[in-house]
DNA sequence: TCCCATGGCGAACGACCGTTCAGCCGGGAG
DNA sequence: CTCCCGGCTGAACGGTCGTTCGCCATGGGA
């Protein structure tokens, strides 16, 4: 629902209440039942679907090329494009995990566990490839991961710097990060 | 306080009654209003004294050398060593400015300001020497300054890394996003 | 024309929130 | 010993929350 996605990012889960919703949607909110469960039913909905619609980006970002390298600046692009693309999935998702109930929960902390192990995979192989240096491959994929994130509390659409820029000087600095030669 | 200060890190501000506060203490809530005025300024005290904190911190160690590429590591050094040290104070601030009541919150807002443009002109000043190299010395620094963010939600005292060698592996790829050679 | 399913609605539920207030207790000052 | 006062307390306040329920209007199918 677009009208959640819109509040619980501005406000907070908590801080976003049923009336809020239906008032958004020219409605009460005991009508909102009729179309959905629960408030919990939602924000689960939100968060497992944006973390492997990330996910799914992500796979078929580092799938198009073998070189480790170009892998690596793929991914970044495809990180910093959706968190650009879908700013109030993405602060959701960073801010109300712990609003999430079991077995949500565990699910999406598995899925990030997940996604943050791919990256480090990639840069592990381009450290073996003699591709990358860098003292820490994990401190590395944690500082990627973290870089994107910010975007979507700054980027907005039409701002001085277009989506397709953006992507490539994150990818761009993602190859520093590990010294790379860009592939 | 600091047992608002572990319970607002936890579970957020608005996810954190009075009565679990003072449950925490050992009391019930309204022996609270002996100390304090209300809940609000118990995120006001934390989030502002925070950013003071954190900028005092940043000033200090910009000041100790007039190499501006030593003076980026020792930024990146300071931002690191306190978002470890820090990690509650830190979660809070980044999680709840929206709950904060103005005048506070602007007050918060410039003090992020101020903070992010004291890492650009230290990033402008290295590109102005030619020592640094980037496409985009804004971007450079909203990552650098993500970067440690993260710091706060996995670093625990006693993990893998010392926090020593955590500021040294952050400093080092502060430089590289810049393409410098070190100080 | 009638029927019924759909979906919005007001009212109300119990729970919990931040906060107030009057009273109680223990211990230090006189 | 007496008094007083800082600090903790139960009770209670008005308010908001997520959710339920019975009612009602509507409009398409028979």
């Amino acid at each position: 629902m677009d009208a959640a996605l819109t509040l619980f990012a501005e406000r907070g889960y908590l801080g976003t209440s049923m009336r809020d919703i239906a008032s958004q949607l020219g409605m009460r909110a005991p009508s909102l039942y009729n179309h959905l469960e629960s408030k919990q039913e939602l924000l689960q909905d939100i968060m497992l679907r944006t973390m492997e619609d990330l996910f799914a980006d992500h796979r078929a970002a580092i799938a198009t090329t073998n070189d480790v390298a170009e892998q690596l600046r793929r991914a970044m692009e495809a990180h910093v494009r959706y968190h650009a693309r879908h700013p109030r999935e993405v602060r959701i998702g960073n801010a109300e995990i712990w609003n999430l109930e079991q077995p949500a929960q565990d699910r999406v902390r598995k899925l990030r566990r997940d996604y943050a192990r791919s990256w480090q995979d990639v840069i592990n192989r381009g450290v073996d490839e003699g591709r990358f240096q860098t003292p820490s491959p994990q401190l590395a994929s944690y500082a990627m991961l973290e870089m994107g994130i910010g975007i979507s509390l700054w980027y907005h659409e039409g701002g001085r710097l277009s989506e397709s820029q953006l992507a490539y000087y994150y990818g761009d600095m993602a190859l520093r990060l590990v010294s790379a030669e860009s592939g």
